[in-house]
DNA sequence: TCAACGTGCG
């Protein structure tokens, strides 16, 4: 590059910087290079301010707003610059600045094209806005570019994106012509709307399948929480579909996480190196969060430390902090932290709700207070969750009175969930004058919820308030209150296995009851004397 | 002088 900067303005100077912009990969660079092409008076040449624009409006080493700089300073700019710094912001993380600048440029009189609309759409789907979205509707029908299937596509997206399926199907069924976007747009829609069936009945009449059609359909499955079909599809990928690519693992990782399937993890762990898929920094964090919450630490670990640090991002640390921190491994939970703030990572809000479950896991009060105060300090809002993880640090550790004064200053609603953390701690402690307070607060916050009755009822148990108790039960079946069964899933080589209370069909039924009695039976010999009652009646009824 | 620029899955 510097090799020119001393040549003559001429035919050859000028097309050694075209091709020098064209090879351009950094800001850096780009701005040397920008200052040449100023120096040799080319600042209005479209040739050169194009590749300057898209430089830096589109690639990943870009900088938008300098984009921006430099298209401010034409006079009358051509509608390819206008849709380059339109796009450039659609994609950034001010889609707003998109929205701001088509207004302009309709005050301006110029009239956007064809190419215009699919950024402004994407812009307002991004926005979450569909009134937004809807004016840009407007205009493209005023325009008369509504039948343009490229944007018909991103309206779906659109309307889908926002929430409301309706009109993103109003614009699926008033096509004319259809490709494989359009159908994957709507699956899409129908997957992120949670409309499963839909989705389903929709994949099924697709012409055709790519992909994107099958990573869909299991991600909307994952989001439903249906983490089993969302396998069920992904295998059948495997045996009749396309092959599956970083966006797919991603989401089967975390069907396989939920579902605390070990080893399906490591068979998705190995189909990834097999097919040599490109391990970026999302797959990377979706593998350390499987194997955490499989409970194979040292694999997450061995994921984790694989990534080189020039490459990492608070996201992966969040879930190896997260990881260590649910699986009590607290020391090195919160030395993981040093580690991160050491090379520079920005903590946020999930970190600080990391850091708080190592300390609710820990008995770290102190800790936890330091952690909550620090949050605020570093210009963040504590969220609900941190509210609920600092009151469940403080029933853990038996500050009872504690927690609940701060559930009562706290500036947000407390959400069932809270106070049933606090119950918990209040029946653990002994604490049964508050847990009485609490319990009937929980009935009258959600008096649908089995457990809530449970919860009550169980703190009549241990103080052998066996009349209250039972009134407790009676009262749920009053009011029509369904007992919701809870299940449990355990993996052995591989298989899932699911049981629910009382169930006798799993096929090793017997065995598991006899080694059931097995345990409780050791459990009444081994508990000390104070602790039997409450415990044993937490064994039978199932804990809320 | 002209064209360059567009849609969907984490």
């Amino acid at each position: 590059m510097l090799g020119v900067s001393l040549l003559s303005k001429n035919v050859y100077t000028n097309r050694m910087l075209l091709n020098l912009l064209d090879k351009c990969k950094s800001m850096l660079e780009l701005k040397q290079l920008h200052a040449m092409v100023l120096s040799f008076g080319l600042s209005k040449d479209d040739l050169f301010i194009s590749r300057i624009l898209s430089f830096s409006a589109l690639s990943n080493s870009g900088d938008i707003d300098y984009s921006y700089k430099v298209f401010s300073q034409l006079s009358c700019p051509r509608i390819f610059f206008w849709n380059t710094i339109i796009r450039g912001y659609s994609n950034s993380k001010n889609p707003n600045r998109s929205i701001s600048i088509f207004i302009r440029m309709l005050r301006l009189g110029v009239v956007p094209d064809y190419l215009t609309y699919p950024f402004l759409v994407k812009a307002s789907a991004r926005l979450l806005k569909q009134e937004t979205g809807e004016s840009v509707h407007v205009h493209i029908v005023k325009t008369g570019h509504g039948s343009d299937i490229f944007i018909q596509n991103s309206l779906i997206h659109m309307y889908a994106s926002c929430g409301n399926i309706m009109f993103a199907r109003k614009v699926f069924d008033g096509m004319q012509g259809r490709n494989l976007v359009s159908w994957n747009s709507m699956l899409d829609g129908f997957a992120k709307c949670g409309e499963m069936v839909l989705a389903q009945k929709l994949f099924e009449l697709m012409p055709e399948r790519d992909v994107v059609s099958w990573s869909s359909l299991i991600d909307g499955y994952v989001k439903a929480g249906e983490y089993r079909e969302a396998m069920v599809v992904f295998d059948k990928m495997l045996a009749v579909g396309p092959k599956a690519n970083e966006v797919t693992m991603v989401s089967v990782l975390c069907a396989c996480a939920h579902l605390g399937a070990l080893e399906q993890g490591r068979v998705m762990h190995k189909y990834i190196v097999d097919n040599e898929l490109r391990l970026t920094l999302v797959l990377q964090t979706s593998l350390v969060d499987m194997y955490a919450k499989c409970g194979a630490i040292e694999e997450a670990l061995l994921v984790f430390r694989s990534v080189l640090k020039s490459q990492t991002d608070v996201l992966i640390w969040n879930a190896m902090i997260g990881g260590l921190a649910t699986h009590g491994l607290v020391k090195e939970s919160l030395k993981l932290f040093e580690e991160m703030q050491i090379i520079g990572i920005i903590p946020d809000e999930i970190t600080y709700l990391c850091l708080l479950t190592a300390c609710a896991h820990g008995g770290l009060v102190k800790e936890a207070w330091y952690f909550f105060d620090s949050l605020s300090k570093r210009g963040m809002t504590p969220k609900i969750e941190h509210y609920a993880c600092m009151v469940d640090v403080l029933a853990r550790a038996g500050q009872l009175t504690t927690a609940y004064q701060f559930i009562c200053e706290m500036p947000i609603e407390p959400t069932a969930s809270m106070l049933g953390a606090l119950l918990s701690g209040c029946i653990n402690h002994r604490k049964l004058d508050l847990a009485e307070i609490v319990g009937r607060k929980l009935i009258e916050l959600e008096p649908e919820h089995d457990g809530r009755y449970i919860g009550l009822s169980n703190v009549y148990a241990v103080v052998k308030r066996w009349d209250d108790a039972r009134s407790m039960r009676e009262a749920m079946e009053r009011r029509g209150v369904k007992k919701s069964p809870g299940f449990s899933l355990v993996e052995i080589s591989g298989f899932l296995h699911r049981f629910i209370a009382h169930d006798k069909t799993h096929p090793n039924s017997e065995e598991t009851y006899s080694m059931l009695n097995f345990i409780v039976n050791q459990m009444k010999h081994g508990l000390h004397q104070e602790n039997q009652e409450s415990t044993l009646y937490d064994i039978i009824i199932e804990d809320a």
